[in-house]
DNA sequence: TGTACATCAGTGAACGCGCGTTCACTGATGTAC
DNA sequence: TGTACATCAGTGAACGCGCGTTCACTGATGTAC
């Protein structure tokens, strides 16, 4: 079958889509060609005729995970005061959702750690994704110099990723929660001291 | 060839520590049995003398790994003042070495975020070893109550785990390093305020 | 102490399987006339 | 407008390869006598 002109790029972009979804739960070594080819309704053979290697489809569906995440979270600032967003985004990210749902999550979590493994290739354009992040990030932060917002931002980022990365292993229960809990705290800079309870005011 | 009593453990032994340095350089899923077995001097044949699966070697393999950090962290905090021994552990996790030798770092930057996706057996045992790292941790904050004191050893871990494996995308240049500078803030609670600068005392 | 035997850690060929990739083919649609 | 042809996205069989696992075998050493 022959199709009009974008029908091509409509189907790159529905594997490309897709994989990026599937890769993201399963690794980026988790699922075969035939299975990520299947979810977007087409057999393997086709595969090549969008796509060099399988390593460029993955390249090109981190880069998408990337675009989607960077995109919720100039959402979440758009829909909340400047002065709030920074901790908006953090609060949005470190969520029981999001822990769950990986699929639709960062990709720096789920893939980050296996992807510096691969070639440099890969692991460039990645970290390039990933500093767009910590730049928008530090986009948020109204009123602080650039150098300094740059820091917290990737202060906080380390603090998320990682409590996503923890809490997964811990799985969902208790400690899990825990988990996200504390990563608040820490993305937010307030990990460093004993967070103050509200005190009862006492009687003299 | 039969050997003393002893041998076999010796072996079985050296597998695992092998094992357990090429699992956290190329991944879970990144070296086979043969290779494994061609690390300790062996052929791929005498594998299921020792190990039920190769998932069982990995298990192994990671806990020993994180039992390695574990003691690494006690002699980080026997040799240091004990108030100055949370940050002590800190300082001698985010380093240019240990984010350049996964193979010899900690077990959950380079690995956290596969197990997390393997089988229920594998992320139990891999979180039981976590919360040991994390009660770990919070034995070196002195004089904070268990709570709160497990909670800042957590928020610690999230930034600890996510700037490795932040750095390691980054790869080696500059904004690796201003990674690592950045989680130690986040690590040691400075994170959430733009940090003080020694100021010039001014001219009255 | 010396000898015959049993043991079993380790060897290497072979297995079945799934993977990434290739390729000859199909057939619906755009295009030239 | 109608028709013959060219195109090329997509199909499905086949490829070579590496993997985890199995298995018959080996031979150095511990042990029984």
């Amino acid at each position: 079958m022959r199709y009009s002109k974008e029908h091509k790029q409509e189907t790159h972009a529905r594997i490309v889509k897709r994989a990026s979804v599937r890769l993201r739960e399963k690794g980026a070594h988790g699922i075969g060609v035939a299975d990520l080819m299947k979810e977007a309704g087409l057999t393997h053979g086709g595969f090549y005729a969008h796509f060099a290697s399988r390593e460029a489809l993955v390249i090109e569906a981190l880069a998408y995970a990337m675009d989607r995440s960077s995109e919720r979270w100039r959402k979440v600032a758009a829909a909340t005061p400047p002065d709030k967003r920074f901790a908006a985004i953090v609060e949005s990210y470190l969520t029981p959702v999001h822990r769950d749902d990986p699929g639709h999550g960062c990709a720096v979590p789920a893939l980050g750690a296996e992807i510096a493994r691969e070639s440099p290739k890969m692991r460039k354009a990645f970290a390039a994704k990933l500093e767009q992040m910590i730049d928008m990030m530090a986009d948020q932060l109204h009123g602080v110099p650039r150098p300094a917002a740059r820091k917290q931002a990737t202060a906080a980022l380390t603090a998320m990723i990682g409590t996503l990365v923890l809490s997964r292993i811990a799985g969902t229960g208790e400690l899990s929660d825990e988990i996200l809990s504390a990563g608040r705290e820490a993305a937010l800079g307030r990990g460093g001291r004993p967070t103050l309870r509200k005190q009862r005011p006492k009687p003299h």
